[in-house]
RNA sequence: GGAUGGGUGGCUGAGUGGUCGAAAGCACCUCGCUGCUAAUGAGGCAGGGGAGAAAUCCUCUCGUGGGUUCAAAUCCCACCCCAUCCGCCA
């Protein structure tokens, strides 16, 4: 949520940045609605600055005077109702359309509609050149039963899968790497709910746009698809002390994802799939947009440290302002090489908010000149399994079918290769 | 699922109809005392919105939403959440 009277005094700057994220909202509506809802508030403001003031002589009176008093306070009142039923009203209008204000783009983001139109900032090695036609990590996977897919439907539906034996040594491998890679970083460990309620949703920016994507209980709790949900609620409705900034988390959590708007693409295999695996790295900090600026670059190399550590080609991409979400500021993907696919494959998402979500979380603390402000906030995928498994799989896949384990998992994995005798 | 007790400022916590946005304490800030720290003395100190050059003034907020009343933190209703005990259970 932007602040009402940032986007009063800068209504165009809002709606082009609308415009570059491709999102439809009615910017002058809500200037009319706001307009509409301080001229309600002023009058009734007086009215009851009145009625308070009349209504405190009242102990002090006595009988007749007392009986005519009350009677003028009666109609003052049956005044007042109409208007503050109407204000009421416009309430309710002028919140559904400040949910519906997207977050400015910075300048940095390139133009573009959707993810073909995503910059590339950053290339890391070459295509993996392989002596043989590389398979895909569906067949190699099933090959080597260290997955199961038909099984996985039939149990779990559709794009449901198990991982078997090697598969869930790697996919252990590659949470334990990645805990002893990020904790390096000075980051606060954290395992947080998944089942979570919906104040977070909303402050986090996937509510109430966004509700098709998410699995919802018969109790009214929704199912993260991100542990940024619950890390970033963890805060909520408290004023930090600005001496702990800026506070970094490292979360893990299954997620869980509808993949509503998802039908037909990647039907199967690891890379889209209903529930995962994340570790995912939150922060908040001061509200200054270089700390933003900087820490954001903090948290997208983090990541990118750790595809260098299991030595895969990867590229990272500015995401276009079409393939923005409502809140994001800009965004880092960084995608891996997959060889079966031979093209690149997301990974990971490195986004900054400014206080975009703060303000929703009513997520506060006190600057150095005693003013309230609302924190910055900033997250990123860590790791996701079993989605790297894919590119770790076809990046070392052998002409035999069996597959290389990168030197820094074998210590976790306990051998070199899996599959075949080698 | 059943029962009981609760949700008040940054924190602890008092407040059951009338200038209460709220006692007291802690924390914090300013000033004084002091070789430094500690201790101590005086004062200040909730947030949002609005008016104003400023001083300041007005208004909203005591879990959320309704209701009663001239007037609600305080009374009534619904809901949410928390704690404890019982039951059930991984």
């Amino acid at each position: 949520m932007l602040d009402i009277k940032f986007i009063r005094e800068n209504a165009d700057i809002v709606k082009a940045g609308a415009v570059k994220k491709h999102i439809e909202v009615d910017i002058d509506k809500l200037l009319a609605v706001d307009d509409e809802r301080k001229r309600i508030r002023q009058e009734l403001d007086a009215k009851r600055a009145e009625q308070i003031r009349r209504s405190n002589e009242m102990p002090r009176m006595k009988d007749l005077e007392r009986e005519k008093l009350l009677d003028a306070m009666q109609q003052l009142k049956a005044g007042m109702a109409e208007e503050e039923e109407r204000l009421k009203k416009v309430m309710i209008e002028w919140q559904q359309l400040m949910l519906t204000v997207p977050n400015i783009p910075d300048m940095s983001v390139p133009d573009g509609e959707s993810d073909a139109d995503n910059l590339e900032v950053k290339k890391y090695g070459t295509a993996t050149e392989f002596s043989f036609t590389p398979k895909n990590h569906v067949d190699l996977t099933e090959a080597l039963d260290i997955a199961d897919f038909q099984r996985g439907s039939k149990v779990a539906g559709f794009r449901g899968y198990f991982l078997k034996g090697d598969g869930v040594l790697l996919a252990n491998a590659v949470w334990q790497l990645a805990l002893k890679h990020f904790s390096a970083k000075e980051m606060t460990l954290m395992s947080v709910p998944s089942l979570v309620r919906r104040e977070s949703f909303m402050g986090t920016g996937y509510l109430p746009q966004g509700e098709e994507d998410l699995y919802k209980t018969q109790d009214g709790e929704f199912l993260a698809g991100t542990a940024e949900v619950a890390t970033m609620g963890y805060h909520m409705n408290e004023t930090l002390d600005a001496d702990t900034f800026p506070i970094k988390f490292l979360s893990f959590s299954p997620c869980f994802r509808r993949e509503a708007g998802a039908h037909g693409k990647d039907v199967c295999g690891l890379i889209r799939v209903h529930e995962f695996f994340k570790w995912e790295q939150v922060i908040l900090c001061k509200a200054e947009h270089d700390e933003s600026v900087r820490l954001h670059e903090w948290i997208n190399r983090n990541t990118e440290e750790f595809v260098e550590l299991l030595k895969i080609p990867y590229h990272t991409v500015a995401n276009c302002g079409g393939d923005l979400g409502l809140g994001q500021v800009k965004k880092y993907d960084i995608e891996l090489w997959v060889p079966g696919e031979n093209k690149y494959r997301e990974i990971s998402s490195a986004s900054y908010f400014h206080d975009f979500q703060t303000r929703r979380l009513n997520i506060r603390y006190r600057d150095n000149e005693g003013n309230m402000r609302f924190p910055h906030s900033l997250n990123s995928t860590a790791i996701p399994t079993p989605r790297i498994l894919v590119s770790i799989i076809e990046n070392y896949q052998q002409a035999d079918g069996t597959i290389k384990v990168p030197d820094a998992l074998v210590p976790y994995v306990g051998k070199n290769f899996i599959g075949g005798a080698k």
